[in-house]
DNA sequence: CTGTTAGCGCCTTCAG
DNA sequence: CTGAAGGCGCTAACAG
């Protein structure tokens, strides 16, 4: 390894010189910095970041905490925060937790450990896992993202997840759906799926219907089981005309799961998701749902984190915009009645070789 | 912020001890132990990495680069290789070149800045990009992920792309396809799709048919120049009967764009894709393809490093294995015939609205 | 404008 | 078994 000494020695100077040259200080005539910059070509040099990172307590990078890498939507996000850090110049560290909240607090404590100047996260619960706090009471500058923060003077980059999912409801509503179910991921694991829920409940009460119980299906787990799950309460006979899903993947997971049981959609069951990840335009029916800008939060909530760091900004909760995207998965009710569905749908045949 | 002085101080030792005692060294009494452990809890302190690796060489951390973190492929080998460094102890440093050579390079320059202790890489084309030399050359361990390297000095872990899509090619085959087509990213940026077509090659020549030239479609764009591109040559008369795709999200970006011609999948054309990404099991039709161990390939990518980093093991070429994974998009050829296949779709009425 | 010097937090001989 | 001291690579005063 070649030091910042060896160049000073090439170059016939002192280290603090090389040291100027390399960090553009304005004190430094053309004609050292030529020779010096001639020995770092000849010899190699790159500066040890980590050599520099005990000196000025700075170390270039910041930590990401996001639940799971291959759920698209945090795939984006993260490919937009990726993105931002390497134009400024700053690395990522990333850890998933896998919404166990327990891995949260481990993360960010190894995070914090490595000396990340910043932490961008998204949370299995910011009510009860109070990470945040650990990073504000070690003054972290961080940001949370998809979460929705209980204290306001937490920074965070996140929709109006309440009011996107009324206005999804409202879009299903105007559609002739009166029996609209609401199904997502396992609440503890999730804050986002609480509150979508709860968008749901008030836009359903505003057109003076009654807001279904939420139907939590774990999440992850083999395939089987999960149609099994999604069999439960498809095939019984309260079976809604359609389907509210607190998220994108779990909403395509349903309607292959549907299909399994002998199900169309959107004839025999609309079907609407939420996030807006790219392949949910790709599946055939097209996922209705709400789209969430999810790289560019991601990018918006590096920048927010830099301005944090920066001392620039204070705390604040930024809303991005969400927009609805229509898809085929969500049709106008046929005649609108259980009933019909019902008769639509040979379902207690079909069901039998699927359900153990 | 406490150091280990604070801790000391505390503890009423010298520092040295209180190293010992954190670093589980054997010559220490337990009575001191008792007592430095409770100073470190009464005083929240915790390592600093940084010093710690300024003095061993030792930053606990590894580079990943990838092309995308987009593709799910990619997330999940991410997935896996997140998940055993973790495990390991290990943080990981992400960083994607978006399929552009000149990045690599950049990438590769500042993981080593930082100090990680090694890289896992799939690199854009392992022919031209000669970053792995620049890792040899330093002498930091690295594999190559999903790339097949040219030197077998180099370590990998990957599959027999040319013998998978070999076996590919014969799934196709054995339903009764004759014409088949193959359609690819660019080759400039990626060697698997390079190595892939010539297995397809491989194979139709084995059967006796004549491989046709690889159209290469620009991956990443707008979804409109992805149709129109797409359409030239899905509505020419020489359109086959079968068509192979160089990975899944190609596939399944064709299959949407084949609807939107008015091309029936698998009844006017079938599809098959490569990667085995989870969507394409959820997506109508399911989606015919060789399933490669992604996560797992993540896995092993960190098992193979970390034996590297302890010189237990020498570089070498890890071959994991493929399976053919049957799908709905790719049925039996109907007559077989290419006139047959252009009766069926009313192609010329529906492309003028989507062409420009 | 450049050289000297003192650490940043930690580990690790080397004495005691 | 424990303490003292040097130094990892670098930056930032402070002199010159």
């Amino acid at each position: 390894m070649t030091t910042i000494q060896d160049v000073a020695m090439r170059a016939g100077c002192a280290i603090s010189t090389v040291s100027r040259v390399l960090n553009g200080s304005p004190h430094t005539t053309e004609a050292t910095r030529v020779r010096v910059m001639a020995a770092v070509d000849e010899l190699g040099y790159r500066v040890n970041t980590i050599g520099r990172s005990l000196k000025t307590q700075k170390t270039g990078a910041f930590g990401v905490l996001i639940p799971s890498i291959t759920n698209p939507v945090f795939a984006s996000s993260l490919g937009g925060i990726e993105e931002a850090a390497r134009t400024a110049g700053y690395d990522i560290i990333v850890t998933t937790s896998n919404y166990d909240p327990g891995r949260d607090g481990e993360a960010v404590e190894a995070l914090l450990a490595r000396g990340v100047e910043g932490v961008l996260l998204t949370v299995t619960d910011p009510a009860t896992g109070r990470v945040a706090d650990r990073l504000a009471a070690r003054h972290v500058p961080h940001v949370l993202l998809y979460n929705q923060p209980i204290d306001p003077a937490v920074a965070a980059v996140t929709v109006d997840n309440r009011r996107a999912t009324a206005d999804l409801t409202g879009e299903v509503i105007a559609r002739g759906h009166t029996d609209i179910g609401y199904v997502s991921g396992v609440f503890g694991s999730s804050d986002r799926a609480r509150i979508r829920y709860a968008g749901y409940c008030d836009r359903m009460r505003e057109a003076g219907l009654k807001p279904q119980a939420a139907v939590e299906v774990p999440f992850v787990g083999q395939d089987r089981d999960f149609v099994a799950a999604v069999a439960r309460f498809l095939n019984a006979p309260t079976r809604p005309t359609a389907l509210l899903c607190s998220n994108d993947l779990l909403a395509i997971r349903i309607m292959a799961a549907a299909r399994t049981l002998g199900l169309r959609v959107p004839e025999d069951l609309s079907v609407a998701g939420f996030d807006g990840i790219d392949i949910g335009r790709m599946v055939e029916p097209s996922l209705a749902t709400i789209l969430q800008p999810a790289a560019d939060m991601g990018r918006q909530a590096v920048q927010f984190l830099f301005a944090l760091m920066r001392g620039e900004r204070e705390p604040a909760t930024l809303i991005m915009p969400h927009t609805f995207r229509p898809g085929r998965s969500l049709a106008a009710a046929r005649g609108g009645t259980i009933a019909g569905a019902l008769r639509a749908a040979p379902a207690p045949a079909l069901n039998r070789k699927t359900i153990p």
